[in-house]
DNA sequence: AATGAATGAGTATTCATTCAT
DNA sequence: TATGAATGAATACTCATTCAT
């Protein structure tokens, strides 16, 4: 091997994803030129090729990587052991995921037009929905948990399903996403906020509800 | 006769949406073809250029129409006066809309496409911004008219707001109708009746709630 | 159907077959374009694609078509059945088979190509190789039938294998050609006519072969 | 060693020439690619052009080896002098030319294929037509030399044109040789062993023909 | 000398749109 | 009005060739 150096080949890759990403939200996946991503990624047709398949491929790449790079906001960093009362972790997640709205807002289009990109292959298409299938799933699956990690403590009510809260705070994310995408200014963060404090309400019991955002008791 | 005959005119102009949303459905917007439209619509390409100016005019209609179709579901028939409690009233609209869900899961994934339809256009993609605003809009006024309808009569708990309750309501069905596109498993109807419920909860006051879909109460 | 005349559509795949063979004469197969043969044949690239599926379909269709061409040149009319004398007849075939040499000889560095032009497609390998097979396979049996109409009426020598001779005037036609692709001055129709002469000889018995080529004896 | 071992150098240009036509072989000189060539030599693409300066020459080198390889096939070697009855080199020669067709038939498409190779430069096909010219050339010239030797040692009869039978001859085994590359089925060796056969008969004048392939008389 | 990653010119093919009939 | 044959702009993708290592 002449130059080998992986890290020249993942930031190259790096480059290209961005590079997909950037001309799609301009553009649209449809209009968007193979030759415009190369261009703005700095390399060549060739070299878009020797990293993905088809133009199918790259962006279907791109949208699923913007995608998780999205999860990274919305999780919230845990507290120390310490101060982890359950109502604080899942109020500190609730609100991380509020947050969410202004980043992936402006980007969410991009998102929906993924179901465009693979209408021709059935493969691809088969993988973007077990990519979304998993990814939501695993959302889920960490909210209810953090549900029954606070019922466990007896700090949440006991006679809420954790799994229909789950389902609550998933549908609630991905549907101010989706209206934020043609209307930010009715889906906003403190909308979402006021619709997790309801459910914060739901979950600890009447009067016991603090707002999304505010600081944790000491 | 001369002129056509005007409702001739509209049954085409029907054939056409039709058959463009048919074919988006099965090829996806992007591989959809003028001249498979043409053909399913029994009309030939030019005659499609006569009601429609563009592809991306068609199939922009033809999502919208789409879109507005799905309102038809989510909008329960009002009970008669006598009858108008205000919960019931509320819990057969959650109703019908979580039967949206069985509707518009099948098809949700070509009005995510819209946004690759109207890429290049800014004109089209305003066009899509404001009907899609204003249509969210007017189902969100809706459904806070109803929680503040029940809060006049004093049937729902007043210190629940209701603006929040209304996103409540258009969050969790736009959230699942898009999780439903993928992974329609997870969310079933029954899963938004769920949270419904537990909405219903909330603005009932504890120990209120009855549970979506059961019948009301003579 | 507005114009639907069936001539109209005949006279352009006309004009596309020869455009494409002329094309293919000039450049080679290989280096032959679409855009090229649609400019001779003074329509649109998009036309050609109404007639022929792909660029291997329209040059193997015009291949073929000009090897059949050349059967027309190589096919001697018939002698008035008064005059059939079976060694007139088949030393005008042969004539008309030397004769072929001069008009495809230089067409049929073409011809050669065409294994070139199949080398993706397994159906058009297939195809080409059916119609080769095929058409060598008439040609051979017509040339055997001569030689046993000649020996039913005892003009020719029956200890001659009629099988045999139509296998060394078609093997002489195809050397022949062959070779006036990259050498005319030695295959010429002079030469082949020398090598049918020495099949008539064989077939007529010795001292009574005559020029091929000379007048019919009255 | 700083100057590589001119054998090592000679074995990897053997290696490349077989692997170009074995590639020609199975995809067909046109779809054949440069990379496949150089996987199947063992060397790298770089390599490739230390040997050969383009695509153009690698697989017109590697066809016209190809071609003089058959040579060696259709060469017989020469009797001793003492046994050396011009009949019997004729008949040893023409049985060899008949193995030819076993040998090369399944290869012979390759060869059709050159005009391909050589269609936009004219250098190159002027060397193919150089190439060819000159190998038939020498082929008829050994013929026709045959054939004189059989007169001048009065085995042959002298009222045959030499030049002739060599036309024959030469014809003969390239329309069988074409023939064969689609119709293996009819051009058979022993096909063309009954019409040299036919062409001894000729030479020798009628009655002392054998058959060709048959053991020489002691 | 050898390698193979990078390049980018070259082209087949598609399909929205037009317009003669 | 309706038709669908004709058009040709637009673009994904390939692969011969180069050259830094």
């Amino acid at each position: 091997m002449q130059q080998g150096d992986p890290s020249d080949s993942d930031e190259k890759r790096r480059r290209i994803l961005d590079a997909a990403l950037a001309v799609c939200e301009e553009r649209g996946v449809h209009a968007a030129r193979m030759e415009e991503v190369a261009a703005r990624a700095q390399v060549s047709k060739g070299t878009l090729y020797r990293f993905f398949e088809s133009k199918e491929e790259l962006f279907l790449a791109s949208i699923i990587d913007s995608y998780e790079n999205a999860r990274g906001v919305g999780a919230a960093p845990m507290l120390p052991a310490a101060d982890a009362d359950p109502a604080d972790q899942l109020r500190r997640r609730l609100d991380a995921l509020a947050n969410v709205l202004t980043i992936v807002g402006p980007h969410a289009r991009v998102h929906y037009q993924a179901w465009g990109v693979v209408g021709d292959s059935p493969v691809a298409a088969a993988r973007l929905n077990d990519f979304l299938t998993r990814f939501h799933r695993e959302r889920h699956a960490e909210y209810e948990e953090m549900v029954r990690a606070g019922q466990r403590e007896g700090r949440f009510r006991v006679d809420v399903d954790a799994n229909t809260v789950a389902h609550c705070i998933s549908g609630l994310v991905s549907g101010f996403i989706y209206r934020a995408a043609f209307d930010p200014a009715s889906a906003s963060p403190d909308a979402l906020r006021a619709c997790f404090d309801m459910v914060m309400r739901e979950v600890l019991g009447a009067g016991k509800a603090r707002a999304i955002g505010s600081k944790p008791e000491k």
